[in-house]
DNA sequence: GAATTTTTGATGTACGTAAATCAAAAATCT
DNA sequence: AGATTTTTGATTTACGTACATCAAAAATTC
């Protein structure tokens, strides 16, 4: 049966005022008493009762997430998802506060993070955009221990206590992969679009993407990376002249947002048929591309279960619990047409 | 604020005590009172705080897990993660039990149901065999109001709580679609194993797979499905033969488990790089072979989000209440090479 | 209206933990 | 050894809920 702090008071033969001294750091034990309690815990392996403790504190957990505004059907996927954490936010006793920044905007997103440390949060979630200022605001909430978990896009080398997102290496990697594969024997070069070349997933997916093309189909040319800012309208019109400059064209990944536009052309130019399109995110529009077959396979990130892990691991940094690292890595789906989840309603 | 049991009785305009009566179907309510104390918890949006009432009550959930035994990776896989949920049910106030039958064995798997039955659980989760005697023991347990949750293979008809798996006829279409498009313009039949048909995981999943390479790859010959009733030795020899007989083949398809032998039989005739293999479940031999380029690609299911599903299922049945369906259900993962997640320890 | 039955309320205890209070005991200082 | 300081223990209250007890109030029956 689970020790209780009366049991940790009868082994080590001292008052459970004691034991709840030592247990909450309080002052008023001598050190001979404190090894005392500190080696019955461990004897007994008694582990708090988190679920009492908060009863007995009326704790709650508040958090912050800050995420980018704009129309990325991902990032507005991630939005909805912290919205139903927060509608679910009294039975997990968390208390969360969504703060926007606009997309790519390092300075506001700095400004936010600062925001975010005058609230004296438990922790804050935060999708990166990396740049030295952000890093810095980083560094400033860890130093007032207010946990931070990167989301989607990671920041190396600011102190942040986890990242929750896919290696972006790996999963450029799978798209090479899928894509050598699934264009096989034909002829013709590949084209890679991506969003902004500011934001750490999509460098590294880019990456990735490269390492394997030149491994595993040297022979296949790769196209300079266009940029589409995640803007469906900017993605339409670049990938719209793309396809008049290369008749030829045998694939396209696009490793950013914006994937309307995309569809738009590939499907204007009656070529969703001929060009293998891999894509990131599973979203409304993409998951229709996909069942028509404009669109081959879609690697994808469960915007679900980032935001369940940052919490999970937001609230763990809290009460100083261990993180179960299984249950936090977040996978490279891979989708074809045939392994679609359910809709969501 | 999240109202409490006083503010039902506020509102209500009664006891404490008749809030409980009502709250927990305890006798001695008019029907009159009972209906404004419903009233006032409607009104006020209340919802019991189960940690509270656990700590309260005592509470642990006991449950009782039935799994095949044998050499089948994948099962001791899901029986690794069912222990490690047993270490973890301190904290989860689970009272974990496993109970092992014999795999594809109907008669002890429903006489397993009927001991778990005495045991009087709040749960069962079970690999399910599909047979008469086993959807009746089902049937039982649900008479007494034992919450029972199908693991890796359904049993529809027998009015289980939930399926903890993934949607199988969709897994044998995933592996259709990669299959026809990794082999391409390449001559040559493909051939199917399974481990047995009595079990519905495997029918769906030839099922599936038929039905793809039908519509979409029609060309291509499917040759009759082999049994190894996931015995690697017996996967080995049959698919050595297999491989003597079809010098053309494009690829293999195996839907079931004793991948070791399969991956021994394309290895030792020299052939693991030429056609294309596709099979089921992440274990470390699968993984090993996958990195190795002897299998093309991976359908898998996380046995740890299924116990960890099947948990929390049962936990929420146990307390009647809702289930989350977006997190509860299980993804056909695809695992390349590429996007292979980190090793466990 | 009196007797009987049912319903209701007040109260207490419990779960494990947090946190505060103050008297008593122990340790330290002079 | 006496004075002072520090440590410890006993106790109370709190969180929200479960569950039991029994007296008082209300409802029903004769």
């Amino acid at each position: 049966m689970r020790p209780t702090v009366h049991d940790i008071a009868a082994e080590a033969g001292v008052s459970l005022a004691t034991v709840d001294r030592v247990l909450n750091n309080r002052p008023g034990v001598r050190t001979v008493t404190r090894h005392k309690v500190e080696r019955a815990i461990a004897t007994l392996g008694y582990v708090r009762d988190v679920a009492a403790a908060n009863l007995a504190k009326g704790r709650s957990y508040p958090l912050v997430f800050i995420l980018p505004a704009g129309e990325n059907s991902f990032m507005r996927g991630l939005e909805a998802e912290v919205r139903a954490a927060m509608a679910r936010s009294a039975a997990e006793r968390t208390d969360i506060t969504i703060l926007s920044v606009p997309a790519f905007d390092a300075p506001a997103l700095a400004a936010a993070l600062m925001e975010a440390r005058e609230r004296r949060p438990a922790g804050v979630a935060v999708v990166a955009v990396e740049a030295p200022e952000v890093t810095e605001a980083v560094k400033r909430l860890r130093e007032d221990r207010i946990a931070v978990v990167t989301l989607v896009s990671d920041l190396p080398g600011s102190g942040r206590d986890h990242f929750a997102g896919v290696d972006n290496i790996a999963a450029g990697r799978t798209a090479g992969s899928l894509m050598g594969r699934f264009i096989g024997g034909r002829e013709g070069a590949v084209a890679v679009v991506a969003g902004s070349m500011l934001v750490r997933d999509h460098r590294d997916r880019l990456e990735g993407f490269r390492a394997v093309m030149t491994e595993d189909f040297a022979g296949r040319c790769i196209l300079p990376v266009i940029e589409g800012q995640d803007n469906p309208t900017l993605v339409e019109k670049l990938v719209g002249a793309l396809l008049e400059r290369q008749p030829d064209l045998a694939g396209i990944y696009s490793l950013g947002a914006g994937n309307r536009g995309l569809v738009a052309a590939l499907e204007k130019a009656g070529r969703e048929k001929t060009i293998c399109a891999i894509a990131h995110e599973l979203t409304p529009h993409s998951r229709a591309a996909l069942v028509s077959g404009t669109i081959d396979a879609l690697l994808n990130q469960n915007a679900g279960h980032e935001v369940r892990s940052a919490i999970r691991v937001l609230k763990a940094k809290a009460d100083g619990l261990p993180v179960i690292s299984a249950q936090e890595r977040i996978r490279i789906d891979i989708f074809l047409k045939d392994n679609l989840p359910l809709e969501q309603a």
